[in-house]
DNA sequence: TGCGCCATCCAAAGCGCTTTGGGGTGAGTC
DNA sequence: GACTCACCCCAAAGCGCTTTGGATGGCGCA
């Protein structure tokens, strides 16, 4: 059913059906009605490329996600993401458009994106210290929000970032009034920008109390179950183990629980863990009491809110660009405990 | 840069360069050349909405993903399928449509995205046992692919899948061989075919051995960490616990992990577990001796075959439909070992 | 020289929609 | 009764591309 035949089914012009179906204040209330149920009972609906070509508006918003190229592995956070992000845009009429690309097509596919205009908008996801992406899209023109922030870059962009310094700051802040001192941070790629954030969060609320960060204590690395383990394991094996871990993610911690209970110490009370709490889907931490303490924020909220965003830029071009910082909730769980005290 | 531009550009009518630039043999070589170094140097893209207008294809494949109406949850397994078939869209010049739909509006979304015309061909995720979605589509008439199957569907349809049934006994009878008697499986949502399908193969080894499947020893959830640990948890607090486990995710084996910890016990000593691994990229089990030992299947293999599958039968239409059944390789890690010798 | 035949190219129609720029009709006003 | 003004509605242009159905010209061949 196109519109065409159910213009001529209805005895009206092409304009006028069209118009009636948008909103359009020209054509009469009972007219609009008419036009209305015959559309629903004949399940008309628009072809979304000519109406596109029509008015130009893509009614689709990009997501390039970059694949790790040291390990192929994309962002476990993605799935909850655009879970949040899907919403909104289904609730507006938008559609979501996917691309996977290795790093080095990144450019090219913006650049494709952009020319063939196959969306409106676009939603840059895990950015870098330095990110050559924001240069780019601006020089493009095209509206976009980041999840997340790249530090580096003096130009303008719209963000939706969490709190990741203060996060970490409040947690270390926390293991240290427990009386911790030998702290370990198992952090993500050191070249994400959230990481490089936390990384200062913690050494910042070290430096405050006059302890010189250690090197040999923080790693960097992708964020899997696996590279929790190992990186906990060469800590605790290590001259002098470190009483608290701090994870940039819960599978990290739930490797850093495997490296404890190997030792036969026990999480929470012989050594303590803060670990990161995207509030993902498949990684529940909200037992009555939580397992981990943790430093949560949803990451499908910031989808939802990101997509908002874009949206919300889409529709109005020229409104200035939003800048939105989330804090994260401190959870306690099971996880901490005071330091153990020796001698 | 539109087609009329660059045609003017070059002195050709707008024809000659749409011909030239799509390979048509009516064009000579010496112009084509002169075509597209002059789209090169002047960045022209053809727009996908007219181009789609014009040849009635979309260039575009959707996938709907069923948001998990119990629980609000994702597949986990989503992000590395979707990296697995974003890499032939991208090859073959097509574009990724995503749509998150609770159960409740897929058949409206289904619909709607054929209406529209927005994708010439689809990919079903995680499908039930009864599955009507498959009816729909059938009836719709648009081709697609399902990543699993549904075991109730007596229409034909293409599929990709595990062999999951397979797996299982296989697993099974490896642990049967260590001596293992008591068996917990420790399986996805009951209304999910791929669990259906497991549980099958689980009992149908202990029924060769004669041996009675206890209803008591089978769990089936939404397959976290959390879930695996209260599912082990309870299995092992029980009068006669099992000697090993059969999980169907490595998130609930590493919760599995944890409660058998908590006991005291020690995985692969005391007690055996078998994973299924879909070898994702955030939770793998690629060690020299993995962690686990599992049935291991790769999902981004999977989103790979069924991207290729439905392109193929968005591109030629009338082929017989596809099916695919991949088997799993079982892994042997540090995770199992033989039952223990009581008396 | 004249004919036919490729090889090249082009004008224009059409994909299905939105939107511009009117046009007709009836009620209201004097 | 003539005029204005809403109010409803319509024909046609246009979005940027592909594709049909020629047109043109050069070449070989008799």
């Amino acid at each position: 059913m196109k519109l065409k035949e159910l213009s001529e089914l209805l005895n009206l012009s092409q304009t006028t059906v069209s118009r009636a179906l948008n909103g359009y204040p020209e054509v009469s209330e009972s007219t609009r009605k008419r036009v209305r149920e015959a559309a629903e009972t004949h399940g008309y609906h628009p072809n979304t490329r000519a109406r596109s070509l029509a008015t130009g508006r893509a009614m689709a918003i990009g997501h390039v996600l970059p694949l790790s190229s040291k390990h192929e592995m994309m962002n476990p956070v993605f799935t909850d993401f655009i879970a949040g992000a899907g919403e909104v845009y289904s609730a507006h009429g938008y559609d979501m458009l996917l691309s996977v690309v290795p790093d080095e097509l990144q450019e090219r596919t913006y650049r494709d994106l952009r020319n063939k205009g196959s969306v409106d908008g676009l939603i840059v996801h895990a950015p870098k210290l330095a990110e050559q992406r924001i240069h780019l899209l601006n020089e493009i023109g095209i509206p976009y929000v980041v999840h997340g922030r790249a530090s580096d870059s003096n130009e303008p962009y719209a963000w939706v970032d969490m709190n990741n310094t203060h996060a970490f700051k409040r947690a270390t802040d926390f293991l240290l009034d427990l009386g911790h001192r030998r702290i370990a941070l198992v952090n993500g790629l050191a070249d994400m920008d959230f990481a490089i954030r936390r990384r200062a969060g913690f050494e910042e609320a070290l430096a405050e109390r006059g302890i010189e960060p250690e090197a040999a204590l923080v790693s960097s690395d992708e964020m899997t179950e696996s590279t929790g383990y190992a990186a906990a394991r060469g800590f605790l094996a290590g001259p002098a183990p470190p009483t608290a871990f701090l994870a940039s993610s819960i599978l990290s911690a739930l490797g850093i629980r495997r490296a404890i209970e190997e030792r036969g110490l026990r999480m929470g009370r012989d050594i303590s863990v803060i670990t990161h709490d995207d509030d993902l889907g498949y990684l529940q931490n909200r037992a009555e009491v939580p397992v981990f303490t943790a430093t949560r924020s949803s990451v499908r909220d910031a989808g939802r809110l990101a997509a908002g965003m874009v949206l919300e830029m889409v529709q109005s071009p020229d409104t200035a660009v939003r800048q939105v910082l989330l804090e994260s909730e401190l959870i306690l769980g099971q996880s901490t405990g005071p330091a153990p005290v020796f001698g």
